[in-house]
DNA sequence: TATCTCTTCGCATAAATATGCGATTTGTCG
DNA sequence: CGACAAATCGCATATTTATGCGAAGAGATA
């Protein structure tokens, strides 16, 4: 028996879905709450449900706190969000914060009980649209910006020296050359990433962008 | 009428996909080969089509590898992978490269022909294990190693100012206090991060070791 | 051979940073 | 109230950086 919880503060979308889940044979659905806060009360004196459908805007505590508040108490509380938001922040806070699927409100109640049947099998239900943002997000980082800045291996061996943190004297050392020649190179560094301090070549560094 | 390609070198896996698409009502499959380079040979002299299912371990080229080549090439082809591997790098590499859905092998004949219209339709098919991992992707970086070194948000200011790369003086102009206050709380900052240059805080920061 | 780039080194100086010591104000909390 | 943390500011000084100018050897290349 999947035990359901859902918060969701429009009543009529609320009763429909409870009704409809409570009535599955595998299925009983007795926590359904407008807030957070008030499914919070009910998860302090009863068992935790497996499942929560959880809506993101919602009296008092949007829905995405209500995710990391409540994964934070009952990390096994698997959260499928059911919202009409398909916007990528939206989308992306969810996830991060810890929801294991993201529905659109125009799903149809057997859609909605098959994804949770899936949620428990190991799946991770989202509509199509979410599942094509999802993705979009791996593809997009490829903009490529880097034009590649031609430091030459000396150059670079600098520059990560500057990384670990070292003075122009920790480098020379490291490279058994005088600090004059650290300096000689750190001013073409300079030049090539058109910058003018180690703070900035580092900054550059750690972001990738050398 | 969806037009689709096939790249999969097991010869009754591939005429198995080919026979059941070819024979759906809005659906023809012409180009199965066997490997990336015959594909890329076919669309040299052929109208491209619009989806392409294509496994990851091939003779010659790899999927993954051809994905590239062939998104470079046509962008508007649609990449759905159809594999055997469901470990995260192959994955992500996948959808990296610009695959647009993520299969396992054991999908059903009628699974791959509802992940292709379902992809027409802005959709991105993926089993339901593999959207598990895509999810778990983003809730992953989680895992707070960092003792969080209780930087007041005035200190944490400050870093931010020295990540961007900024001079004293100038970290004291964009928060309108003076430069003595700065180094005041940089010296603070120092002995919290037991560090003692700006450019060990810098590379602490953009680690997200603070 | 003549010309480049890379790497090395030196000297000099202005600017920025690191650090020590001390002080006032404003909250918060027991 | 008294103790304490956070933020503010000042002054002094030793180090480190940033930058200008110049030079020389090794190796690649036209």
């Amino acid at each position: 028996m999947i035990e359901i919880g859902i918060v969701e503060d429009n009543v009529k979308i609320r009763n429909l879905i409870q009704r409809y889940l409570d009535m599955q044979e595998a299925m009983s659905c007795k926590a359904a709450m407008d807030s957070v806060e008030e499914m919070l009360e009910y998860l302090d004196k009863h068992d935790p449900p497996n499942v929560m459908l959880m809506d993101i805007q919602l009296p008092g505590m949007s829905g995405i706190k209500g995710i990391e508040i409540i994964k934070e108490k009952y990390p096994e509380i698997e959260i499928i969000m059911l919202t009409i938001y398909h916007d990528s922040h939206k989308i992306f806070d969810s996830l991060v914060a810890g929801a294991s699927g993201y529905l659109l409100k125009h799903t149809s109640l057997p859609e909605i009980k098959e994804s949770i049947e899936n949620l428990m099998e190991g799946g991770a239900p989202m509509s199509p649209q979410i599942a094509r943002k999802v993705i979009q997000h791996f593809t997009k980082p490829e903009p490529k910006k880097a034009p590649e800045s031609n430091l030459t291996s000396r150059e670079q061996d600098i520059v990560n020296g500057l990384v670990d943190g070292l003075s122009y004297k920790l480098i020379a050392d490291r490279f058994d050359i005088s600090i004059d020649t650290v300096r000689a190179h750190i001013r073409n560094i300079y030049k090539k990433l058109h910058v003018n301090s180690k703070a900035e070549v580092i900054a550059k560094s750690l972001r990738g962008e050398i």
